[in-house]
DNA sequence: CTAGTTGCAAAGAGTTTGCATGGCG
DNA sequence: CGCCATGCAAACTCTTTGCAACTAG
Protein backbone atom coordinates (compact mmCIF):
# COMPACT_ATOMS: atom_id res chain seq x y z
CA UNK A 1 0.00 0.00 0.00
CA UNK A 2 1.53 3.25 -1.21
CA UNK A 3 0.91 6.46 0.51
CA UNK A 4 -0.26 8.75 -1.99
CA UNK A 5 -1.53 12.21 -1.60
CA UNK A 6 -5.25 11.50 -2.59
CA UNK A 7 -4.91 9.04 0.62
CA UNK A 8 -3.19 11.29 2.70
CA UNK A 9 -5.47 13.93 2.26
CA UNK A 10 -8.75 11.79 2.89
CA UNK A 11 -7.16 10.15 5.68
CA UNK A 12 -6.01 13.47 7.65
CA UNK A 13 -9.34 14.78 7.04
CA UNK A 14 -11.81 12.48 8.10
CA UNK A 15 -8.81 12.12 11.68
CA UNK A 16 -9.26 15.92 11.81
CA UNK A 17 -13.15 15.56 11.88
CA UNK A 18 -13.32 12.35 13.60
CA UNK A 19 -16.56 13.70 15.68
CA UNK A 20 -18.05 13.33 12.42
CA UNK A 21 -20.16 10.99 10.00
CA UNK A 22 -19.78 12.10 5.90
CA UNK A 23 -21.28 10.47 3.12
CA UNK A 24 -19.05 9.97 0.93
CA UNK A 25 -20.80 12.36 -1.46
CA UNK A 26 -20.04 15.24 1.39
CA UNK A 27 -16.10 13.98 1.15
CA UNK A 28 -15.96 14.33 -2.57
CA UNK A 29 -17.23 17.77 -2.28
CA UNK A 30 -14.81 18.33 0.61
CA UNK A 31 -12.03 17.38 -1.57
CA UNK A 32 -12.69 18.84 -4.54
CA UNK A 33 -9.99 21.67 -4.57
CA UNK A 34 -7.65 18.69 -3.65
CA UNK A 35 -7.86 16.24 -6.89
CA UNK A 36 -9.35 13.67 -5.74
CA UNK A 37 -11.84 11.60 -7.62
CA UNK A 38 -14.79 9.93 -6.56
CA UNK A 39 -13.50 6.47 -7.40
CA UNK A 40 -10.49 7.25 -5.37
CA UNK A 41 -12.48 8.54 -2.30
CA UNK A 42 -14.51 5.37 -2.33
CA UNK A 43 -11.54 3.25 -3.20
CA UNK A 44 -9.64 4.94 0.03
CA UNK A 45 -12.58 4.80 2.51
CA UNK A 46 -13.00 0.75 1.58
CA UNK A 47 -9.49 0.16 2.63
CA UNK A 48 -9.34 2.80 5.70
CA UNK A 49 -12.23 0.13 6.45
CA UNK A 50 -10.77 -2.56 5.95
CA UNK A 51 -7.64 -1.06 7.81
CA UNK A 52 -10.07 -0.47 11.05
CA UNK A 53 -9.36 3.13 10.93
CA UNK A 54 -12.86 4.09 9.25
CA UNK A 55 -16.15 3.14 10.54
CA UNK A 56 -18.72 2.43 7.79
CA UNK A 57 -22.77 3.00 8.82
CA UNK A 58 -25.93 3.87 7.27
CA UNK A 59 -28.32 5.79 8.73
CA UNK A 60 -31.74 4.50 8.80
CA UNK A 61 -33.95 5.63 5.64
CA UNK A 62 -31.22 7.07 3.89
CA UNK A 63 -29.80 5.19 1.59
CA UNK A 64 -25.78 6.66 1.25
CA UNK A 65 -23.57 5.38 3.93
CA UNK A 66 -21.95 7.77 6.42
CA UNK A 67 -18.09 7.02 7.00
CA UNK A 68 -16.48 8.52 10.49
CA UNK A 69 -12.83 7.88 11.75
CA UNK A 70 -11.76 5.94 13.99
CA UNK A 71 -9.36 6.09 16.65
CA UNK A 72 -7.92 2.74 15.91
CA UNK A 73 -7.32 1.10 19.38
CA UNK A 74 -9.44 3.16 21.38
CA UNK A 75 -12.64 2.35 19.65
CA UNK A 76 -13.30 -1.62 19.81
CA UNK A 77 -14.58 -1.48 23.69
CA UNK A 78 -16.76 1.67 22.12
CA UNK A 79 -20.23 2.32 21.25
CA UNK A 80 -20.65 5.08 19.01
CA UNK A 81 -23.79 7.52 19.60
CA UNK A 82 -24.99 9.88 16.70
CA UNK A 83 -26.98 12.67 16.31
CA UNK A 84 -30.00 12.48 13.97
CA UNK A 85 -30.17 15.91 14.02
CA UNK A 86 -26.52 17.19 13.42
CA UNK A 87 -25.05 13.78 12.46
CA UNK A 88 -22.03 14.32 14.64
CA UNK A 89 -20.96 11.04 16.63
CA UNK A 90 -19.75 10.62 20.64
CA UNK A 91 -18.11 7.37 22.26
CA UNK A 92 -19.80 5.71 24.85
CA UNK A 93 -17.00 5.26 27.36
CA UNK A 94 -15.56 1.50 27.83
CA UNK A 95 -17.04 1.08 31.26
CA UNK A 96 -20.62 2.22 30.16
CA UNK A 97 -20.40 0.15 27.18
CA UNK A 98 -19.85 -2.63 28.84
CA UNK A 99 -22.16 -2.49 31.55
CA UNK A 100 -25.21 -2.26 28.49
CA UNK A 101 -23.50 -5.24 26.69
CA UNK A 102 -23.99 -7.15 30.12
CA UNK A 103 -27.09 -5.65 31.14
CA UNK A 104 -28.21 -6.56 27.25
CA UNK A 105 -27.24 -10.32 27.85
CA UNK A 106 -28.41 -11.23 30.88
CA UNK A 107 -31.49 -9.63 29.91
CA UNK A 108 -32.49 -10.66 26.24
CA UNK A 109 -29.41 -13.34 26.52
CA UNK A 110 -28.24 -10.93 23.09
CA UNK A 111 -24.54 -10.36 22.47
CA UNK A 112 -23.78 -7.20 21.35
CA UNK A 113 -21.22 -6.02 18.61
CA UNK A 114 -20.03 -2.84 19.18
CA UNK A 115 -18.55 -1.98 15.99
CA UNK A 116 -21.57 -2.14 14.11
CA UNK A 117 -23.83 -0.79 16.87
CA UNK A 118 -25.09 2.82 16.32
CA UNK A 119 -27.29 4.40 18.69
CA UNK A 120 -29.48 7.31 17.25
CA UNK A 121 -30.74 9.85 18.98
CA UNK A 122 -30.18 13.87 19.71
CA UNK A 123 -26.98 14.71 21.60
CA UNK A 124 -27.51 17.39 24.42
CA UNK A 125 -27.28 20.72 21.41
CA UNK A 126 -29.79 19.51 19.81
CA UNK A 127 -31.92 18.29 22.41
CA UNK A 128 -32.00 21.62 24.13
CA UNK A 129 -32.70 23.33 20.60
CA UNK A 130 -35.87 21.31 20.49
CA UNK A 131 -39.17 22.80 20.81
CA UNK A 132 -39.85 22.11 24.60
CA UNK A 133 -43.46 20.51 24.14
CA UNK A 134 -40.94 17.20 22.81
CA UNK A 135 -40.08 17.48 26.46
CA UNK B 1 -56.67 3.59 1.27
CA UNK B 2 -58.56 0.70 -0.38
CA UNK B 3 -57.82 -2.98 0.99
CA UNK B 4 -56.37 -4.98 -1.73
CA UNK B 5 -55.52 -8.47 -1.61
CA UNK B 6 -51.72 -7.39 -1.98
CA UNK B 7 -51.46 -5.38 0.58
CA UNK B 8 -53.08 -7.65 3.00
CA UNK B 9 -50.76 -10.18 1.51
CA UNK B 10 -48.00 -8.65 2.42
CA UNK B 11 -49.07 -7.25 5.30
CA UNK B 12 -50.49 -10.38 6.92
CA UNK B 13 -46.75 -11.75 6.26
CA UNK B 14 -45.04 -9.79 8.26
CA UNK B 15 -46.98 -9.79 11.00
CA UNK B 16 -46.82 -13.19 11.05
CA UNK B 17 -43.01 -13.32 11.00
CA UNK B 18 -42.51 -10.34 13.25
CA UNK B 19 -39.59 -11.21 15.01
CA UNK B 20 -37.42 -11.23 11.78
CA UNK B 21 -36.37 -8.83 9.33
CA UNK B 22 -36.56 -8.93 5.46
CA UNK B 23 -35.29 -7.04 2.72
CA UNK B 24 -37.70 -5.91 0.04
CA UNK B 25 -36.08 -8.81 -2.09
CA UNK B 26 -37.12 -11.48 0.05
CA UNK B 27 -40.79 -10.10 0.62
CA UNK B 28 -40.68 -10.26 -3.41
CA UNK B 29 -39.72 -14.12 -3.11
CA UNK B 30 -42.24 -15.20 -0.69
CA UNK B 31 -44.99 -13.13 -2.30
CA UNK B 32 -43.98 -14.51 -5.72
CA UNK B 33 -46.89 -17.12 -5.86
CA UNK B 34 -49.18 -14.44 -4.46
CA UNK B 35 -49.48 -12.18 -7.60
CA UNK B 36 -47.74 -9.39 -5.78
CA UNK B 37 -45.44 -6.71 -8.63
CA UNK B 38 -41.84 -5.57 -6.71
CA UNK B 39 -43.39 -2.14 -7.02
CA UNK B 40 -46.58 -2.74 -5.18
CA UNK B 41 -44.12 -4.25 -2.29
CA UNK B 42 -42.15 -1.37 -2.41
CA UNK B 43 -44.90 0.93 -2.10
CA UNK B 44 -47.04 -1.03 0.50
CA UNK B 45 -43.56 -0.94 2.92
CA UNK B 46 -43.46 2.82 2.36
CA UNK B 47 -47.29 3.18 2.90
CA UNK B 48 -46.56 0.70 6.52
CA UNK B 49 -43.93 2.58 7.07
CA UNK B 50 -46.08 5.76 7.04
CA UNK B 51 -48.43 3.86 9.07
CA UNK B 52 -46.07 2.73 11.55
CA UNK B 53 -46.67 -0.54 11.05
CA UNK B 54 -43.19 -1.60 9.88
CA UNK B 55 -39.71 -0.33 10.35
CA UNK B 56 -37.31 0.09 8.00
CA UNK B 57 -33.61 -0.18 8.88
CA UNK B 58 -30.04 -0.83 7.11
CA UNK B 59 -27.61 -3.41 8.20
CA UNK B 60 -24.20 -1.90 8.27
CA UNK B 61 -22.30 -2.56 5.28
CA UNK B 62 -24.98 -3.59 3.40
CA UNK B 63 -27.04 -1.45 0.93
CA UNK B 64 -30.50 -3.06 1.16
CA UNK B 65 -33.37 -1.68 3.61
CA UNK B 66 -34.63 -4.14 5.99
CA UNK B 67 -38.07 -4.55 6.98
CA UNK B 68 -39.87 -5.57 10.35
CA UNK B 69 -43.87 -5.75 11.21
CA UNK B 70 -44.48 -3.36 14.32
CA UNK B 71 -46.29 -4.24 16.78
CA UNK B 72 -47.71 -0.68 16.81
CA UNK B 73 -48.24 0.23 20.43
CA UNK B 74 -46.22 -1.86 22.14
CA UNK B 75 -43.10 -1.02 20.13
CA UNK B 76 -42.12 2.88 20.58
CA UNK B 77 -40.53 1.97 24.20
CA UNK B 78 -38.28 -0.83 23.17
CA UNK B 79 -34.67 -1.16 21.50
CA UNK B 80 -34.51 -3.78 18.88
CA UNK B 81 -31.73 -6.13 18.78
CA UNK B 82 -30.88 -7.76 15.52
CA UNK B 83 -28.88 -10.92 14.74
CA UNK B 84 -26.53 -10.04 12.44
CA UNK B 85 -26.00 -13.86 11.57
CA UNK B 86 -29.65 -15.14 11.26
CA UNK B 87 -31.19 -11.69 10.93
CA UNK B 88 -34.23 -12.38 13.60
CA UNK B 89 -34.78 -9.22 16.10
CA UNK B 90 -35.96 -9.33 19.55
CA UNK B 91 -37.41 -6.81 21.82
CA UNK B 92 -35.29 -5.55 24.71
CA UNK B 93 -38.03 -4.74 27.11
CA UNK B 94 -39.59 -1.58 28.65
CA UNK B 95 -37.34 -1.69 31.78
CA UNK B 96 -34.05 -2.66 30.56
CA UNK B 97 -34.86 0.00 27.45
CA UNK B 98 -35.62 2.60 29.85
CA UNK B 99 -32.48 2.00 32.14
CA UNK B 100 -29.98 2.44 29.16
CA UNK B 101 -31.56 5.16 27.93
CA UNK B 102 -31.52 6.95 31.48
CA UNK B 103 -27.82 6.00 31.81
CA UNK B 104 -26.49 6.94 28.93
CA UNK B 105 -28.06 10.26 29.25
CA UNK B 106 -26.44 10.74 32.36
CA UNK B 107 -23.38 9.35 31.14
CA UNK B 108 -22.91 10.94 28.04
CA UNK B 109 -25.58 13.61 27.79
CA UNK B 110 -27.34 11.52 25.26
CA UNK B 111 -31.28 11.24 24.45
CA UNK B 112 -31.32 8.03 23.04
CA UNK B 113 -34.33 7.49 20.29
CA UNK B 114 -35.86 4.12 20.50
CA UNK B 115 -37.14 3.64 17.28
CA UNK B 116 -34.23 4.87 14.95
CA UNK B 117 -32.14 2.82 17.18
CA UNK B 118 -31.11 -0.89 15.85
CA UNK B 119 -28.31 -2.59 18.00
CA UNK B 120 -26.13 -5.14 16.20
CA UNK B 121 -24.72 -8.53 17.41
CA UNK B 122 -25.71 -12.27 18.30
CA UNK B 123 -28.61 -14.08 19.18
CA UNK B 124 -28.59 -17.16 21.67
CA UNK B 125 -28.56 -19.63 19.14
CA UNK B 126 -25.87 -17.44 16.40
CA UNK B 127 -23.96 -17.09 19.15
CA UNK B 128 -23.56 -21.28 20.57
CA UNK B 129 -23.41 -21.87 17.26
CA UNK B 130 -19.74 -19.76 16.78
CA UNK B 131 -16.10 -21.28 16.79
CA UNK B 132 -15.42 -21.42 20.58
CA UNK B 133 -12.06 -19.64 19.83
CA UNK B 134 -14.16 -16.34 19.49
CA UNK B 135 -14.68 -16.61 23.11
C1' DC C 1 11.11 -1.13 -12.97
C1' DT C 2 6.77 -2.94 -10.97
C1' DA C 3 3.04 -3.09 -8.26
C1' DG C 4 -0.32 -0.26 -6.31
C1' DT C 5 -3.23 3.92 -7.38
C1' DT C 6 -5.60 7.17 -10.09
C1' DG C 7 -9.42 9.24 -13.18
C1' DC C 8 -12.86 8.47 -16.25
C1' DA C 9 -16.83 6.51 -17.93
C1' DA C 10 -19.59 2.68 -18.03
C1' DA C 11 -21.88 -1.04 -15.38
C1' DG C 12 -24.38 -2.66 -11.25
C1' DA C 13 -27.59 -3.01 -7.33
C1' DG C 14 -31.44 -1.44 -5.02
C1' DT C 15 -35.21 1.61 -5.16
C1' DT C 16 -38.48 4.89 -7.14
C1' DT C 17 -41.55 6.69 -10.66
C1' DG C 18 -44.69 7.50 -14.98
C1' DC C 19 -48.27 5.69 -17.22
C1' DA C 20 -51.96 2.91 -18.71
C1' DT C 21 -54.93 -0.70 -16.84
C1' DG C 22 -57.64 -2.80 -13.23
C1' DG C 23 -60.28 -3.27 -8.83
C1' DC C 24 -62.34 -1.45 -4.35
C1' DG C 25 -66.12 0.77 -2.29
C1' DC D 1 -68.40 5.60 -11.45
C1' DG D 2 -64.21 7.78 -9.28
C1' DC D 3 -60.20 7.14 -7.06
C1' DC D 4 -56.61 4.44 -5.42
C1' DA D 5 -53.54 0.47 -6.39
C1' DT D 6 -51.28 -2.39 -9.59
C1' DG D 7 -47.74 -4.05 -13.08
C1' DC D 8 -44.36 -3.04 -16.18
C1' DA D 9 -40.38 -0.88 -17.75
C1' DA D 10 -37.70 2.95 -17.66
C1' DA D 11 -35.34 6.32 -14.66
C1' DC D 12 -32.72 7.35 -10.67
C1' DT D 13 -29.22 7.25 -6.93
C1' DC D 14 -25.36 5.55 -4.83
C1' DT D 15 -21.51 2.55 -5.33
C1' DT D 16 -18.39 -0.51 -7.80
C1' DT D 17 -15.50 -1.87 -11.67
C1' DG D 18 -12.52 -2.13 -16.12
C1' DC D 19 -9.01 -0.04 -18.24
C1' DA D 20 -5.24 2.72 -19.58
C1' DA D 21 -2.18 6.22 -17.71
C1' DC D 22 0.47 7.49 -13.72
C1' DT D 23 3.38 7.38 -9.42
C1' DA D 24 5.59 5.76 -5.10
C1' DG D 25 9.21 3.10 -3.45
Amino acid sequence: MYNTKQRETLSEYLKHHHDKLFTAEELCEKMNNKDISKSAVYRNLAELEKQGKVQKATQNGSRKAYYQYLDNDKCKDHIHLACIHCGKTQHLNCEETKLIADSVKSNANFFVNNENTIIYGLCKNCKLKEKPNEA
